[in-house]
RNA sequence: GCCCCCGUGGGGUAGCCUGGAUAUCCUGUGGGCCUGCGGAGCCCGUGACCCGGGUUCAAAUCCCGGCGGGGGCACCA
């Protein structure tokens, strides 16, 4: 394997010189990427200078005159920056010597470390609603780009079969019996008549009592029989999206198997589990956890009912223990409605010594008409949008591409129409709300994943084009203002791959996707490749073209989206 | 009422955590580019850091106080 030559290695040399050098330990956030015209990383060298009580003009001219080694081309000190630019060429070489070897440019190393991501966890009471296909589109690409950094990733859906929703569905089938057709779809009706009923008439007794009869070992026949049919369609819809789980866990064995009781137990050993008059048990969070005490009106986190019945807190705390003996990092997707619990989860875990989950929030995506709620019936379902998603992208290949079969044209659509809802959620930084519209979320072009497909097929259209064999080249010629810019971009594209993993943010890699689609077709307008008359410069924005095509197609990957050949 | 998050051109969005060299990009709007490797494209113009203080050589970025939007406030999950 060549030692590497893109962003990623210089911004580690740097940090390493600045460490051998003034024994000063920088961070990756402390190297910049230049503005344009200033090469492709940049050092400034306030901190060092503050450090060393020295002059930040003075430090960047000191380091300026290292030996850098043979992938920087040039290295000057502009006034208090340091700004590198590195060897295109021999990182083009780079690049296309580890394509070659390993089919992709996403090559780390393996980190050893257990990290697992808990995401989706909806309640199994009907199908997903887009509100909720936020959490699986990020869980999803963050486990892509994490696993492809090199960490040991394990997904996992935490199914709640033991909560008031789902026992709701079992009360309404009890009295009534079950659907004639089951599925996702009827339960999610039964959901919203059961709920309705008992809202109406104060039948929540009648319910709980059910639930009661539950955690005592009835209906858990009745119960699976609902939850695994729902589970099923949920995880169909998902699997359109492709995105599947390594697990599917159950709340239910947490109970069954006593794990809830020992919580309990532990707790009361720690002399932290309180008992109200009523029977329940609970919590007081201004002793146990004064900081998320604050702001609440009543400060008992209740564990258990007090017909004993166990809450979701205690359920959620006796999985966390659970996790903890799985794994090294444990990261939960959830969305924003959760913090509390979320971080009552942390604090129980940091009390009872064990490993504290990361926490990953994301705001709503609600409609025009306001936030999406299952039980008032105003929802649009992932299946829909995907229906329709693909549906606009069939008449859109037809109408371009008559020559194409129906077979071939679905097959395409399928996606574009699923790239296209990925990506137009996964683009958007997590703690802003998304308000749902179709033209956005189906958009064909601007910063959208069909604007990004079709770039790569473009790309492939020259290489299927040429019969010259790019992997031949070995002295290659970069000169142009956009050649350099494409390759500057591809070399940047494990240092965005790494960001992405460490921060848990997937959306910088669909930022990096458009700008590198963007640059590409740029390229395209401007840069002919096969009909350069220069050999070695055909040859060699051949090889820039394979890169690129190969990088967007990486990319993409680690979003969940697979690229169109055709379009 | 209290706590958390967000506020960037007409609409949307990046940059804020980690202060630093010309605030990113999409859309809209005005203009231009097809005998060309696939026009789902490209180029040029237009237009923004919520308000008020503070810290700093330097603030969209950090701190304080307002205002506006979202979320939460416990025997739901």
């Amino acid at each position: 394997m060549p030692i590497n030559m893109d962003v990623l290695y210089l911004r580690h040399s740097i940090i390493d010189k600045v460490r051998e050098r003034y024994g000063i330990e920088i961070s990756r956030y402390d190297i910049t990427y230049p503005p344009e015209g200033y090469g492709d990383l940049s050092l400034p060298c306030f901190k060092i200078g503050k450090h060393l009580k020295r002059s930040p003009n003075e430090i960047s001219k000191e380091l300026s005159s290292e030996d850098w080694g043979e992938a920087v081309e040039n290295i000057s000190a502009v006034g208090p920056y340091l700004n590198f630019s590195l060897r295109y060429e021999l990182g083009l070489l780079w690049a296309l010597k580890v394509i070659e070897n390993k089919g992709t440019l996403i090559d780390f190393e393996r980190k050893n470390v257990k990290v697992l991501i808990e995401h989706t966890s909806a309640n199994p009471t009907g199908p997903l609603h887009v509100g909720r296909a936020r959490n699986p589109i990020i869980g999803d690409s963050i486990s892509r780009i994490m696993r492809a950094y090199g960490y040991d990733v394990t997904t996992e859906y935490y199914v709640d079969d033991m909560g008031f929703q789902v026992a709701t569905i079992l009360w309404w089938c009890l009295k009534h019996g079950f659907p004639k057709e089951e599925s996702a779809y009827e339960f999610v009706r039964i959901y919203q008549k059961a709920n309705a009923e008992v809202e109406e008439k104060g039948l929540q007794k009648d319910v709980l009592e059910i639930l009661r009869r539950y955690e005592s070992g009835e209906f858990k026949e009745e119960v699976s029989r609902i939850v695994d049919c729902v589970m099923r369609d949920i995880l169909s819809s998902l699997e359109r999206l492709n995105i599947r789980f390594n697990s599917i866990v159950k709340e239910s064995k947490f109970v069954f198997d006593g794990s809830t009781k020992r919580v309990l137990e532990e707790l009361s050993k720690r002399g932290i589990l309180r008992k109200d008059s009523t029977g329940a048990l609970y919590v007081e969070l201004e002793e146990v956890c004064p900081e998320i005490a604050r702001g609440l009106q009543d400060t008992s986190m209740y564990l258990t009912r007090s017909d004993g019945t166990t809450l979701y807190a205690l359920r959620d705390i006796a999985y966390h223990i659970d996790k903890g003996k799985r794994a090294d990092i444990i990261i939960n997707i959830l969305g924003e409605d959760h913090k509390l619990e979320a971080s009552f989860v942390q604090c129980m875990m940091r009390i009872l010594g064990k490993k504290v989950p990361e926490v990953v929030f994301y705001s709503f995506v609600s409609l025009p008409e306001g936030r999406m709620s299952t039980r008032k019936g105003r929802v649009i379902y992932l299946d829909e949008i995907l229906e329709e998603g693909i549906l606009r992208a069939y008449q859109e290949v037809k109408k371009r591409r008559p020559e194409i079969s129906d077979e071939e044209a679905l097959k395409i659509a399928k996606k574009v129409g699923v790239g296209a809802v990925r990506y137009g959620i996964v683009k958007v930084q997590l703690e802003k709300p998304i308000v749902f519209k179709w033209e956005e979320a189906l958009s064909l072009e601007g910063d959208s994943a069909p604007f990004i497909m079709y770039s790569y097929v473009r790309a492939l259209g020259i290489l299927n084009k040429s019969k010259e064999e790019w992997l031949s080249l070995e002295k290659p010629i970069i000169k142009d203002a956009l050649e350099k810019k494409l390759m500057k971009q591809v070399l940047r594209f494990r240092d965005v791959v790494e960001e992405a993993a460490l921060t848990r943010r997937p959306y910088l890699i669909a930022k990096y996707s458009y700008e590198t689609a963007s640059i590409f077709n740029n390229f395209y307008e401007k840069c002919p490749v096969l009909s350069e008359s220069d050999p070695l410069r055909r040859l060699t924005r051949l090889a820039l073209v394979h890169v690129t095509a190969t990088v967007l197609k990486d990319a993409f990957s680690l979003l969940g989206i697979e690229m169109p050949e055709k379009l």
